[in-house]
DNA sequence: CTCCAGGCATGAG
DNA sequence: CTCATGCATGGA
């Protein structure tokens, strides 16, 4: 397991002293943080009030909170010196346009009818690893669960990392976590029936050499890799490739997405799995994970 | 208390 | 190929 070697801390804190909040300007009017981190994509943020978040994020932990336009934030700890501002730009994808891709979106009538008209679901950059792990649990399960078991993994499996909001742990690298025993990974962790399929996707990673050169594969070849993995189907490895690797054109669909796709676009009828990805290529394109994580976060919240 | 979840692997037809 | 079934666990 990784430990932070003192020096390096030291240099992190002459570089980003962890009290030192910063004011992002944000795109205007076409972000909310709040919908962002509750919309399923990430399990590790915790509230502590209106649009107002602290998470682990890779190595560091992270304060951030929404004013209208402004995005104040904060490094709260963490083992490596990073430049505050653009990470937070990267990780929330500022530089997308999703207020263009929501606007050519809402020329589908269907779909404007249940899509804000300002964006404010962004697609963050997490990391490839975490996300894989993270879905393969979040399969049959539910989401406070999921949050629950992600966190008692990185307790027994990351690293600590000293923060103002009290113990914090980095997400297991695959090498801590291929080591892990299953009797742990159920009776610690309550993984349940997935432990297998979480051990198995872990010694895979771990194996893997070249895991680091899975970013640069075509989605279709990266997601014959990641079908591969024990306890990784297409809802998942489409979550992987949307949420872990930035395929906006992925389009995981699960029972939400399909209820809505039903009722929008082939009402009174079942489609099969494939006829709702053609469908959602076709209007969507290039963005359709874009469309998805509205649907997802409108036919939840209604039902 | 029971119910059921951002599905998947497996086996039968 | 399509479809039914079992699945561990704990939050609601």
């Amino acid at each position: 397991m990784r430990v932070m070697s003192p020096s390096r801390a030291a240099v992190a804190e002459i570089l980003q002293p962890m009290n030192s909040p910063q004011e992002l300007v944000i795109p205007s009017g076409e972000f909310d943080l709040e919908q962002t981190l509750e919309s399923g994509q990430c399990f590790r943020w915790q509230r502590l009030a209106a649009g107002e978040y602290w998470g682990v994020v890779s190595n560091d932990v992270l304060y951030v909170k929404q004013e209208g336009d402004q995005l104040q934030v904060q490094h709260g700890g963490g083992t490596a010196p990073i430049n505050l501002a653009d990470f937070i730009h990267r990780y929330f994808d500022f530089s997308g346009d999703y207020q263009a891709i929501l606007r050519r979106f809402r020329r589908d009538r269907s779909f404007a009818h249940v899509a804000p008209r300002r964006a404010s679901l962004h697609i963050l950059r997490q990391a490839p690893f975490e996300v894989l792990i993270s879905f393969v649990i979040s399969a049959n399960n539910h989401i406070p669960r999921i949050r629950s078991i992600i966190e008692r993994l990185c307790r027994l499996y990351g690293s600590p990392l000293a923060t103002s909001f009290g113990p914090a742990y980095t997400f297991p690298t695959p090498e801590a976590l291929a080591q892990a025993q299953l009797e742990d990974l159920r009776s610690k962790c309550g993984l349940g029936y997935r432990d297998g399929y979480v051990q198995s996707v872990a010694r895979t990673m771990a194996a893997q050499p070249d895991f680091g050169a899975w970013v640069e594969l075509p989605t279709a070849t990266l997601r014959q890799r990641l079908l591969q993995l024990d306890g990784v189907g297409e809802k998942v490895a489409d979550c992987v490739l949307l949420f872990g690797f930035h395929r906006l054109a992925a389009f995981p669909i699960d029972t939400w997405v399909r209820r809505a796709m039903t009722e929008l676009y082939f009402p009174g009828q079942t489609p099969r799995l494939r006829e709702l990805q053609a469908c959602a290529a076709r209007r969507f394109g290039a963005y359709a994970g874009v469309a998805q994580q509205y649907l997802f976060t409108h036919y939840r919240s209604i039902s």
